[in-house]
RNA sequence: GCCGAGUUGGCGGAAUGGUAGACGCGACGGUCUCAAAAACCGUUGUCCGAAAGGGCGUGCGGGUUCGAGUCCCGCACUCGGCACCA
C-alpha cells in the first residue's frame, strides 16, 4: 500500500486511495495477462491455465469507437462498462471470455484535420488512439490487449481488401440462393449450361463481351446509374447516408441524383435472407423492424399492360392485384424508358384540356414536364410531402393501354408521384382504392371505380378490408369473377388468372437498393483493383496486398458549392500519378495498368471486424477456421452463430448492422465462416445526455458554473435557461472520465454509470449524484477495513439467520439482473445488502 | 399516415397480477466541529391532523379481476424509425 499521512482515518476510501488500488491492479492485470483469452489454434493457442480444455466460450463486443481528437466524455464508456461487467461475471462463472476493443480509424474528421494542418491523417489518428487507450486503461476494462487493432493498420487493410476481392470474385446464384465463385459461373457459360440473357452462347461472344457478361453478375461491380452526389462533401453517398430530407447525414449538405460510374455491392441479392434471418437472432424488436422497414419487402403482382397503338407494353407493380378492375388509368415515372415510345404525334380527339398542360402536342407537353421534374432535387421533389397534401401533377402521353382483365382502354400519364427507383417505375392507378391515385383522378377528371365495398358513408379512396365488387368479366368467355371475395382471396384469384393468361405474375419488390461502395476521399481503404487497356476492372493478386495509400500533396477531394449539382467527383488519389499508373505482371507478362482512385466507405472495416478479434495476427487468413468455429460458430445445430453479446448505439440499426450482416453472409456462402450471422445478441445502450445553459443573449455558459435556486438557474448572478441534449464542447457541458477518476476514482464512476437507470434508456448526467456511488463503496470498505490502521476486519464468523437470508436473496437477485442486463437493480440490491450489514454490524 | 418504444415523488428510477415509490440524488433535522466542509444517524409521495390516524394517489376515460402501475378496449401526449414505396 502506498504511504499515507499518519493522521487519523488515513485508510479512508478516498479518491486517492481508490486510485492507488485501481492502478496497482491495472498494472498487475497487464503484467500477468489476466484477461487474455486462449484460442483453439494459431499464435494465441493455449490450454487453460490449469491444463483443462478451453471450456465454454463467451464472445463480447462493443461497437468500436472512432478515435476522435476530442477524447472521451462520460457518455462514451457507458456501454464499455456494461460489457466489462458481463465479461467479468461470465469469467467468474468459468467461461472463456473474449473481450477486446479495436478502433474504427478511417474517417472524415482525420481527413479534415489533415487538410487543415497538412499533417498526415495517420499521424493524427494514431495519436488520438493512444490518448483513448490511456483514458480507457484507467477505466479498468478486462480486455485482451493482444486482440486490439485499428482498421487503418496495414495488416487489417490487407484483409479488408481480401474480402472485397472475395465479393468481387463471386456472383449470386438465385436458384441456390447463395453466392458462388465467379469461376463456377464462367464454367457454366463455357459448358453451355447457362447462356447470356440474349441467348447468345459463350462461343459466339468476343473476349470483351465475355468479360462484360461476367462482370455484370459480380457481387461487387462498377455501374453507371443514378447515385447520390453531394457537391458540398465532394463525394457520392450510399442511400443509407442520405436523410429523408435528401441531405447528407454528415454535414447536412444537399444531395443530388446523378448518373455516375461507381462501385456497388449487390446487397439486394440478399434481401430475403437479411429479412428472414432476423428471426434467428436475439435483437431488440425495434431494430429488427427498422431493418425490415429499410429492406421494404412487399408482395404483390407484376401486371402487363399492352399499348396496341405503339406495339409495346409496360409492366406495373401492385400490392393490390385484387383491385385491377378499378384501374382506370396508368402512370409512368417521368424518367421511365418507355415514355418516348408512348408519346403520340397529336392529342387524341376529345383529350381534356387539363391533360395537356396547355401544350400543342404530347411531345411538347411530355418534354416540358420531364424537364421540370429533372431540374428538381430530391428535396424539392419531396417538398411538402407529409403523406398527403401535395398537389399531384402530371401530363397525358397520348397513349391508351388495355386493362388486361376487362379490356378497357385506360389513358397513360407521366407524373412525378411515381418513382423511377421502386417497383417497375410504373403503376396502375386505382383511385377507388388509393389515396394518391384518388387525388390525381380528382385533379384530372378520371373515373373512380370502387372494387372493395367501402363502409357506409365512406368518402374517397378505400384501402381497407371488404368484399370485392365491380370485379367480374362479362360476355363470352368470361373466366374471372372475384365479386364477394375478401381481399386476400381476390388477390390470389386475380394473380392466378394473370399467370394463366400470360398477363402477369405474383412477385415481390424491395425498397432496398444496391450499396454504393465507392467514395471520393483519401482516408479510406484503396480498392485492390486495377484497370487494363480495355478499361475493365481486375483484382490485384493476393500477394500484392495490401494496396497502400500513396502520399499526396492534398488530402481532400474537390468540393463545390453545396448547390452546384452539375459538378463532377474528383478523388484525391487521382492526383497521385506515380501511384495510379503501374506496371504489373498478372500472369501474362508486365503490362501497364491504372489503379482505381476511389476509396472504400467508412463502413468497410466495421463490416467484418468481429472476425479479426478471433485471430488478430493470422498472416494466412482472416481467421483460422478453428478459431472462427470456436468463437462464432452456432451453439446449437441450425443456429445462426455469431457474437454472444454486441452492445452499441441504435444509430447503426440500418447502416453498420445491415452491411456487416451482408458481408458475413457472403463469407458464409463462400465457406470462409461457419456462422450465418455476425451478431447473435444485440443490445442497444441509451445515451448519457446533459443539461446545457444559455444566458439572455443566447450564449452558452459553462454548465459546471451554473447554480440552481429559487426554482431557476443562475450563472454569475444572471438568470439562464436550461436545455437538454448531447454533451459537447460547443454546449460547454462536457464532463470527462478523467475528472471523475480524479474526484472519485474509476470504480465509483463505474458504479454510478451502472446504477443510473436501465442501460437501454437515455438519461441526463448529474455529477452531483456521483457521490452516492462513492458513499456506497466507502461503506463497503469500512465494513472490511479499519480506516485508522488499514487492518482487515473480515471474519469467518457464522452469519446470523437474517443476514444469511438477505445474502442469498441478493445472490439470487443479482444473478437474474445480470442475465437481463439490469445493472441498476443489481447495484441497488448490493447497496441493500451493504446497508443491512452496516446495521447489524459485521465487525468482530 | 404507418411501424416501434414510452408517460410512476422535486430529480434519476424500483415493483413474477398481491403492502406503489426499492436504491440513489436533492431537501429537512440531528451527531461531530471554535466554525465550515466531508462523514455518520434520522425524516422525506401528497392533502387533512398537534398526534394517533385518515383521505387521495402510477398521463386521461372505460373494462376484466377478490385484487391492476402491471392484463384488455379507446384517447391524449412524448421520443425513435419510415414515408407520394404503388
Amino acid at each position: 500500500m502506498t504511504t499515507h499521512d499518519e493522521t487519523p482515518a488515513s485508510y479512508r476510501y478516498t479518491s486517492e486511495l481508490a486510485g492507488d488500488i485501481e492502478r496497482r491492479w491495472q498494472d498487475r492485470w497487464d503484467a500477468e495477462g489476466t484477461f487474455e483469452a486462449p484460442n483453439p489454434a494459431g499464435d494465441l493457442a493455449a490450454e487453460a491455465a490449469d491444463g483443462r480444455p478451453l471450456g465454454d466460450k463467451y464472445f463480447i463486443m462493443d461497437m468500436f469507437p472512432y478515435p476522435s481528437g476530442a477524447g472521451l466524455h462520460v457518455g462514451h464508456p457507458l456501454g464499455y462498462i456494461a460489457t466489462d461487467v458481463v465479461g467479468r461475471y461470465r469469467r467468474m462463472q468459468g467461461d472463456n471470455v473474449l473481450h477486446a476493443l479495436g478502433y474504427d480509424a478511417f474517417g472524415l474528421p482525420a481527413e479534415i484535420h489533415a487538410v487543415q494542418t497538412g499533417e498526415h491523417p495517420r499521424t493524427n489518428t494514431l495519436a488520438n488512439i493512444a490518448n483513448m487507450r490511456r483514458q480507457l486503461r484507467r477505466l479498468g476494462l478486462a480486455h485482451d490487449p493482444r486482440r486490439s487493432f485499428a482498421t487503418i493498420d496495414p495488416d487489417f487493410v490487407r484483409w479488408t481488401q481480401w474480402i472485397f476481392i472475395q465479393i468481387f470474385e463471386s456472383w449470386y446464384d438465385d436458384e441456390q440462393q447463395r453466392a458462388r465463385p465467379i469461376s463456377e459461373l464462367r464454367a457454366e457459360y463455357e459448358s453451355g449450361a447457362r447462356t447470356a440473357p440474349d441467348g447468345a452462347g459463350w462461343a459466339d461472344l468476343e473476349p470483351l463481351e465475355r468479360r462484360l457478361l461476367i462482370d455484370s453478375r459480380r457481387l461487387a461491380y462498377v455501374d453507371e446509374s443514378p447515385v447520390n452526389w453531394c457537391p458540398g462533401l465532394g463525394t457520392v453517398l450510399a442511400n443509407e447516408e442520405v436523410t429523408a430530407e435528401g441531405r447528407s447525414e454528415r454535414g447536412n449538405f444537399p444531395v443530388f441524383t446523378r448518373n455516375l460510374r461507381q462501385w456497388k455491392m449487390r446487397i439486394t441479392a440478399y434481401s430475403d435472407r437479411l429479412i428472414d434471418d432476423l428471426e434467428r437472432v436475439d435483437w431488440p424488436e425495434s431494430v429488427k423492424n427498422m431493418q425490415r422497414n429499410w429492406i421494404g419487402r412487399s408482395h404483390g403482382a407484376r401486371v402487363r399492360f399492352q399499348v396496341e397503338a405503339a406495339s409495346t407494353s409496360f409492366d406495373v407493380f401492385t400490392t393490390r392485384p385484387d383491385t385491377l378492375f378499378g384501374a382506370t388509368y396508368a402512370v409512368l415515372a417521368p424518367e421511365h424508358e418507355l415514355v418516348q415510345a408512348l408519346v403520340t404525334d397529336a392529342w387524341p380527339a376529345g383529350t381534356p384540356r387539363s391533360w395537356t398542360n396547355g401544350l400543342e402536342t404530347p411531345a411538347e407537353a411530355v418534354a416540358a414536364y420531364r424537364a421540370v421534374a429533372a431540374a428538381k432535387t430530391d428535396l424539392e421533389r419531396q417538398a411538402g410531402t407529409d403523406g398527403s397534401g401535395k398537389d399531384k401533377t402530371g401530363v397525358f402521353t397520348g397513349s391508351y393501354a388495355t386493362n388486361p382483365v376487362n379490356g378497357v382502354q385506360i389513358p397513360v400519364f407521366i407524373a412525378d408521384y411515381v418513382l423511377t427507383g421502386y417497383g417497375t417505375g410504373a403503376i396502375m392507378a386505382v383511385p377507388g382504392g388509393d389515396q394518391r391515385d384518388f387525388e390525381f383522378a380528382e385533379a384530372y377528371g378520371l373515373p373512380v371505380v370502387h372494387t372493395v365495398q367501402p363502409p357506409e358513408g365512406h368518402q374517397g379512396a378505400y384501402a381497407g378490408e371488404g368484399p370485392a365488387v365491380n370485379s367480374a368479366q362479362t360476355g363470352d368467355g368470361a373466366s374471372l369473377d372475384v365479386n364477394g371475395l375478401g381481399v386476400a382471396e381476390a388477390k390470389a384469384a386475380v394473380v392466378a388468372w394473370l399467370e394463366a393468361h400470360g398477363a402477369g405474375e405474383g412477385t415481390t419488390t424491395y425498397r432496398l437498393r444496391d450499396w454504393l461502395f465507392s467514395r471520393q476521399r483519401y482516408w479510406g481503404e484503396p480498392f485492390p483493383i486495377v484497370y487494363d487497356e480495355s478499361d475493365q476492372p481486375i483484382a490485384v493478386p493476393d500477394h500484392l496486398l495490401p494496396v497502400e495509400l500513396p502520399e499526396v500533396p492534398d488530402y481532400s477531394p474537390k468540393t463545390y458549392e453545396p448547390d452546384d449539382a452539375d459538378s463532377t467527383p474528383e478523388p484525391p488519389l487521382a492526383r497521385a500519378d506515380d501511384w495510379v499508373h503501374v506496371t504489373l505482371d498478372l500472369g501474362d507478362g508486365p503490362r501497364p495498368y491504372r489503379r482505381e482512385t476511389n476509396t472504400m466507405p467508412n463502413w468497410a472495416g466495421s463490416s467484418w471486424y468481429e472476425l479479426r478479434y478471433t485471430d488478430p495476427h493470422n498472416p494466412d487468413a482472416v481467421t483460422d477456421p478453428a478459431n472462427e468455429r470456436y468463437w462464432l460458430g452456432p451453439k446449437t445445430p441450425g443456429g445462426s452463430g455469431g457474437v454472444d453479446l454486441y452492445v452499441g448505439g441504435v444509430e447503426h440499426a440500418v447502416l453498420h448492422l445491415l452491411y456487416a450482416r451482408f458481408w458475413h453472409k457472403v463469407l458464409f456462402d463462400l465457406g470462409h465462416v461457419s456462422s450465418e450471422e455476425p451478431f447473435h445478441r444485440l443490445f442497444n445502450q441509451g445515451y448519457i445526455q446533459a443539461y446545457a445553459f444559455v444566458d439572455e443573449r443566447g450564449v452558452y455558459v459553462p454548465a459546471d458554473e451554473v447554480e440552481e435556486r429559487d426554482g431557476g438557474f443562475w450563472h454569475d448572478g444572471r438568470p439562464v435557461t436550461r436545455e437538454y441534449g448531447k454533451m459537447g464542447k460547443s454546449l460547454k457541458n462536457v464532463v470527462t472520465p478523467d475528472e471523475m477518476y480524479d474526484a472519485y476514482g474509476a470504480d465509483t464512476f463505474r458504479v454510478y454509470e451502472m446504477s443510473m437507470g436501465p442501460l437501454d434508456v437515455s438519461r441526463p448526467w448529474e455529477t452531483r449524484a456521483v457521490v452516492g456511488a462513492q458513499r456506497f463503496l466507502q461503506r463497503v470498505w469500512r465494513l472490511l477495513v479499519d480506516e485508522d490502521s488499514g487492518e482487515s476486519l473480515a471474519t469467518d464468523d457464522a452469519l446470523d439467520a437474517e443476514t444469511l437470508f438477505v445474502l442469498n436473496r441478493t445472490i439470487d437477485g443479482v444473478r437474474g439482473d445480470m442475465d437481463n442486463m439490469r445493472f441498476n437493480t443489481a447495484v441497488a440490491k448490493l447497496i441493500e445488502l451493504t446497508n443491512h450489514l452496516t446495521k447489524v454490524g459485521v465487525r468482530a
